[in-house]
DNA sequence: ATGTGATTGGAAAGCGTTTTCCAATATAGA
DNA sequence: TCTATATTGGAAAACGCTTTCCAATCACAT
């Protein structure tokens, strides 16, 4: 049972192909309306679906946008996720989504397939390592080159829009913040020094510390994940020897990872060890203690991408200001 | 600067159309390898990226599945859709994402959006209110009828393969071991009834304890969420009169919600009132107290899912049978 | 040499739309 | 009544690929 197509269609209502089209998928050309409503009646008869494909190739626009994260089950990514779902709808696009998880050349692979298949346009988030002139960045910019729209949260690939986050500006409010309510020894959890967000936050801190005279205790690199968190928790606590500081995770993943690796070992928060993270994602409703965190719009931001990605005429969008949230894991 | 289309290719490298095209989007024929390698080498030098709409007119297929699920940024969903994703890259295809939040007849519309795209397969995770007859469920047929795969998570549409979620056996377990454990006081954090995912696990809950020769004090209705959890706890700590009992959610973000709302009104977990989830979602990995619930393989569900749905020869799945993880939060 | 069968590259017919022309008809103005 | 001008429906040419034929070439045994 082959599917219903236009051609069908127009014999059913008796009308030339070019006349079906223009009732049933907007035109600029309204046919007169006894005859569109033949039309519509035997499209329904019919159980006629526009096939989006065959559109695509006539009029050289998918109505696809693509969405690239890291891993979609992590609450900063899945959060954005929505975000850009809810943007794409309001301009009736549908979202291909890459996960882009272990693989190391996947985030390349994602963007060639969404080049393939001719989405309007290609949301990155989460910057990945971005050597200038690496084959990913020349894959964008061909992509742009073709029409394709390129926007990045978070992070300059270097090609199209960028949505610029405050994450040297939020790390740094933290840290002068802690500072200001007497906190003195303080170590960091980093995470990949190619992310650029991770080596945003990171000067934030450092700058921070510096401006009142400190320097980190320890910083200890890991994987920007909770597991990450959890190990790179234990390493620092060895390098403290066990002493009372305030662990400056780079994202609250991580921040929640280093909590319950310091749990484990039988350390409390934040009697025997403070924790901040960064980012605010809803998980946080649900632990305790609170954790101290920056709270960034992730939803907003999403949408915010979405909105820059599919509007004909959208140009460097404001730069998003996270905002400093002090709870209970700071004391 | 319009993209480079493969007929430019084989201009460029003096082949005919047909040539260029069983040298790079594979064939059972294979030109020789002097051709082949010209061919190849032209592709290259152009840049040439096939274009996926084209190709999904001519072999009708298109190399895309999709994927429905309530809300993306829901840990439970989150998960799952990992793991789609997974399983669908082994299978290289792209998973198209709706998430269908608010918006009521939001998963009919990605469904038609789906059909629309001729995706190969339409992957439905959280069973919607299944009124067989429904619209959605006629969409659904018609779209299996056309030659697409319809895989449905836990609860059926009515439509394509079903892959069943031990609810009813995981809710049933439950609360068996804990009236083992001496429990007798149970009060039930319910979702919308139209869902059968809810229905099937309060069935279980509610049939325990009948077993037991118990009933539950009280049954409280609301949303699906964690903002549901919470209102639902509020409520059913009313018609308990603050008593101690142990409040069954009917998924783990209830849970969450409702120890959320049982500590802002000063009570403790257990100490005050236990509860338990469903799912055993990654987030409760960083929660205190552990929350006692049932675990389900939620980013293996998923990959099963995708398995299901583009596998040619693939048949009803082994249910998936849920494990009973006892924690802190029943003391 | 000759016939047989396998192998190879290419021409052309789709796939299901949109959209540009064109011709035909209707409308208005004189 | 007749031309000038809109308005309308339809034929056909794209869009960029795959795939079915077809004809040409080749190897090989006769």
């Amino acid at each position: 049972m082959a599917a219903v197509t236009l051609a069908g269609v127009a014999r059913h209502a008796g009308v030339s192909l070019a006349t079906a089209s223009r009732v049933l998928n907007g035109s600029d050309r309204r046919p007169a309306e006894e005859i569109a409503v033949r039309v519509r009646a035997s499209a329904l008869e019919l159980g006629y679906i526009a096939n989006a494909q065959a559109q695509a190739l006539a009029r050289s626009s998918t109505g696809l946008v693509g969405l690239v994260v890291h891993d979609i089950s992590d609450p900063y990514f899945s959060s954005i996720a929505r975000g850009v779902q809810h943007g794409a709808r309001q301009f009736n696009r549908q979202v291909l989504l890459a996960s882009t998880d272990p693989a190391e050349n996947a985030e390349l692979e994602a963007v060639s397939a969404f080049a393939s298949h001719r989405t309007d346009a290609i949301i990155l988030a989460g910057s990945r390592k971005q050597s200038t002139g690496s084959v990913l960045e020349k894959e964008l910019q061909r992509y742009a080159n073709n029409g394709g729209r390129v926007v990045t949260i978070g992070g300059g690939s270097g090609v199209g829009i960028s949505l610029p986050i405050g994450n040297y500006d939020g790390a740094l409010a933290l840290v002068t913040e802690l500072v200001e309510r007497g906190l003195t020894r303080f170590a960091i959890l980093s995470g990949p020094p190619g992310l650029k967000t991770v080596r945003d936050r990171v000067r934030g801190f450092t700058d921070a510390l510096q401006a009142a005279g400190l320097a980190p205790l320890a910083v200890v690199a890991d994987n920007f994940t909770h597991d990450g968190g959890f190990s790179a928790a234990l390493a620092c606590r060895k390098e403290l020897e066990g002493e009372r500081a305030c662990l400056l995770a780079v994202n609250d993943v991580m921040a929640l990872g280093a909590i319950t690796a310091l749990r484990s070992v039988g350390m409390t928060v934040p009697g025997d060890m403070m924790v901040t993270g960064f980012d605010d994602i809803p998980t946080l409703r649900d632990t305790t203690p609170g954790l101290t965190t920056v709270h960034l719009p992730l939803e907003r931001m999403g949408e915010t991408a979405a909105r820059l990605a599919l509007h004909p005429k959208s140009t460097e969008p404001e730069p998003i200001v996270g905002k400093v949230l002090l709870r209970d894991s700071t004391g």
